[in-house]
DNA sequence: GTCTATAAAGAGATAGAC
DNA sequence: GTCTATCTCTTTATAGAC
């Protein structure tokens, strides 16, 4: 990071602009993991940030370019909690621990991280076309840590060979990213439910006695 | 149902206004499963339906109802689609296959039949919230099919005492109702998507050495 | 940097002719 | 029943004062 002469103090010091810029992303965030794209208004997230919807433009261009912010780091922030979670392990690890810790780094940022993650989930679908696209490539640098895991773990003989990688890939992720629709803080914590998960996708659902 | 003197002709025939009314339907759950529920546009809902935007309210009093409509008609066929494929099954069937025929209809649901599940999936946490509250007792009914299901099988040793139900039907209808997020046509069809998700929940993915 | 005021466009909904 | 025209309200975005 390159050092800034600054406006009166030292190096280092935020600028008044980018921590009310922050705080307008963080707004957004929230705004668009609870409404959606198109039904998130500026002035919801105006609102949220302290200010007025005619002041978020002297920091963003646009609705769209706020939305692409969130979608970048979003992905950023679950890809690089799940990939410090599976690397902090021991490097011969079993598949099992490994899923393990991507399952519950991944549940957390939909349900108790900040609201960027699962605010990624919800509206990217709903965003503009040309926003989708530039975001395509963060979105498969984290597809490919999970199918990089998979691959490596079935090669390894740690999945059965009959399983359907991009499937199982699909049915962790749909299950991950679907618990941003009906979880609330109540019953399960974000890690019960992750292990829950881990559990049933490593041993299945049956009993000893009716395994085939 | 009741007979109808008709508009000339004999009973039974359907009426002009019935047609219609069915064509806009169809286009609005189209559309929502595509653009969700505050991106649908009325004027692309009466493109679709062949019609104008102004149209539409001779048929349907608001966006609203529109919207309760398509959320009503989603789940009730899935719930109907479900509940027969496993009613089909003999009277004493396993719970692999109940499971099985289940998983196959919703995804048939979401995947292959008409637009109004995967509208529903889609739109149903974007709705203005008296809608969604109308909703929720068709909404529960479903669940409920789901709950009873895992329950039967829990209590009858075919579902191992240790997992818990409701981390369990969430799994399944988060992966299960994510498909709509990620399924294009082409390598896996809805059966087989159908097939391998079954396996991987009743089994697990581990091989036969390394199950716990 | 942030505010207030407002322009410009788009959306849902209504009116009235046909 | 459907169309065209339009009303009204909301929303994104801009302009200019402070």
């Amino acid at each position: 990071m390159t050092v800034n002469a600054g406006p009166g103090k030292r190096e280092q010091r935020l600028r008044k602009s980018d921590v009310t810029r922050g705080r307008i992303l963080d707004a957004a965030a929230e705004v668009f993991r609870d409404k959606g794209y198109p039904g998130a208004r500026l002035s919801d997230i105006a609102d949220l940030a302290d200010t007025q919807a005619g002041s978020l433009y002297y920091h963003f261009d646009s609705k769209e370019q706020l939305a692409e912010e969130v979608l970048a780091i979003g992905v950023d922030r679950v890809s690089a909690a799940v990939g410090a979670a599976t690397e902090a392990l021991p490097a011969g690890a079993p598949f099992a621990d490994r899923l393990s810790a991507a399952v519950e780094a991944h549940v957390a940022g939909m349900l108790q991280n900040d609201a960027y993650s699962a605010a990624n989930v919800r509206i990217i679908s709903q965003v503009p076309i040309d926003v989708r696209e530039r975001h395509l490539s963060r979105h498969r640098h984290y597809g490919a840590f999970w199918r990089d895991l998979l691959a490596a773990a079935q090669a390894a003989g740690e999945i059965r060979a009959d399983v359907d990688l991009p499937a199982m890939r699909m049915l962790i992720l749909g299950a991950l990213n679907w618990s941003v629709e009906w979880y609330r803080p109540g019953r399960l914590t974000p890690q019960e439910i992750a292990r829950q998960f881990t559990e049933m996708i490593l041993r299945g659902i049956l009993p000893q006695s009716k395994r085939f």
